[in-house]
DNA sequence: ATGCCTAATCGCATTAGA
C-alpha cells in the first residue's frame, strides 16, 4: 500500500501536475495540503476521472487539505483537530481508509519569528502533539502525512546556518517535531534512510531546484503497530522539475499488506 | 536587510508562502 503527501501549493493551478503525476505512480492514497481553493471550487471530477476518491476541506486564498483514495471514497473521521478549539483554517482533515487511519496536516509556517504568527504555529503544534498522543493511546494504525514546516535537524536543510532564525528551523520547532516522535512515531524517510541528504521542497527563488538547495519539510510518520511494515519511502523530486510545478516534490511510502 | 518566484484575488498591487 502506497500512501503519499504532496502540498500542491494550489490544487487548480496545479491540476495538469497532479493528475500526471497521479497517473504516473497510482498510489494508493494522497494527503494534499495547500489547495488554495474554496470548498466548493475543489476539482473534485477531474480527479475522480483519475480513478480517486476524495474528501476535503477548502478555504478560499489558503491552506486547505484532502485525501484521495483509489477506486474508493475516503472515510472521514475528522476535520479540524479534535479539541474544540476555535480554528478558521482548515490544516487538518482525517479518514479511514484500508484499516488505517490517515491524518493529513498542514502546519503552519509561521513566519516571521517571533511574532502573532510564529505563536500561532507553536500552538498549533502542541495541539497537534496533544491529539498524536490520543491516538497513540487508542492504539489504532495510523500515519499523520503532510507539510509540517519544519526541518527536524541539520541534514534537512541546504545550508542550516542561514536558517537558524527562520520559524521552519528555529529550536522551539524543531524541539517540538522531536517531542511529537518521541511519543513513539516513526519518521519514515528518515528511518529509511539515516544520513542522506534528502529534500521534498525547493525554493521558486534563486535557482533553487538546479542547485539542490532544498529542504525536507514533508513528512509521514508511522504509529509503533505500523513501523514494522514500512518498505519504502522515496520523494519523487523529479516532478518539482516539471513545467508549472510546485514548489514540493510528492513524498511517499510503501507499507506490507 | 531585502528581493528573487509563484498563486490567488483582484482588476493592480498586495499578501502569503518557506
Amino acid at each position: 500500500m502506497r500512501i503519499a503527501t504532496f502540498n500542491v501549493n494550489g490544487v487548480n493551478g496545479r491540476l495538469p501536475v497532479l493528475l500526471r503525476w497521479l497517473e504516473e505512480t497510482r498510489p494508493d492514497v494522497v494527503c494534499l495540503q495547500e489547495l488554495k481553493a474554496p470548498q466548493e471550487k475543489f476539482p473534485e471530477d477531474a480527479i475522480a476521472k483519475a480513478g480517486y476518491g476524495t474528501i476535503w476541506h477548502g478555504q478560499k486564498s489558503w491552506n486547505g487539505v484532502a485525501i484521495l483514495a483509489r477506486g474508493g471514497k475516503p472515510l472521514e473521521t475528522r476535520r479540524g483537530l479534535p479539541d474544540g478549539l476555535a480554528d478558521d483554517q482548515s490544516r487538518y482533515i482525517e479518514a479511514a481508509v484500508n484499516g488505517l487511519v490517515i491524518g493529513c496536516l498542514y502546519l503552519p509556517n509561521g513566519n516571521p519569528a517571533p511574532g502573532p504568527k510564529f505563536d500561532y504555529k507553536l500552538a498549533w503544534f502542541a495541539r497537534l502533539h496533544a491529539y498524536a498522543a490520543q491516538l497513540l493511546e487508542m492504539g489504532v494504525p495510523a500515519v499523520l502525512a503532510g507539510d509540517y514546516n519544519v526541518m527536524p535537524t541539520e541534514l534537512d536543510v541546504y545550508k542550516p546556518e542561514r536558517w537558524l532564525t527562520d520559524a521552519l528551523f528555529r529550536p522551539e520547532v524543531r524541539d517540538a517535531y522531536a517531542a511529537l516522535v518521541a511519543q513513539g512515531w516513526t519518521d519514515s524517510l528518515r528511518q529509511l534512510h539515516p544520513g542522506e541528504r534528502l529534500y521534498t521542497f525547493w525554493d521558486y527563488f534563486r535557482n533553487a531546484y538546479a542547485r539542490d538547495a532544498g529542504l525536507r519539510i514533508d513528512h509521514l510518520l508511522l504509529s509503533p503497530s505500523l513501523a514494522p511494515a514500512l518498505k519504502a519511502a522515496e520523494v519523487d523530486r523529479h516532478v518539482r522539475g516539471w513545467e508549472k510545478a510546485s514548489d514540493h516534490a510528492p513524498t511517499w511510502i510503501e507499507l506490507a499488506d
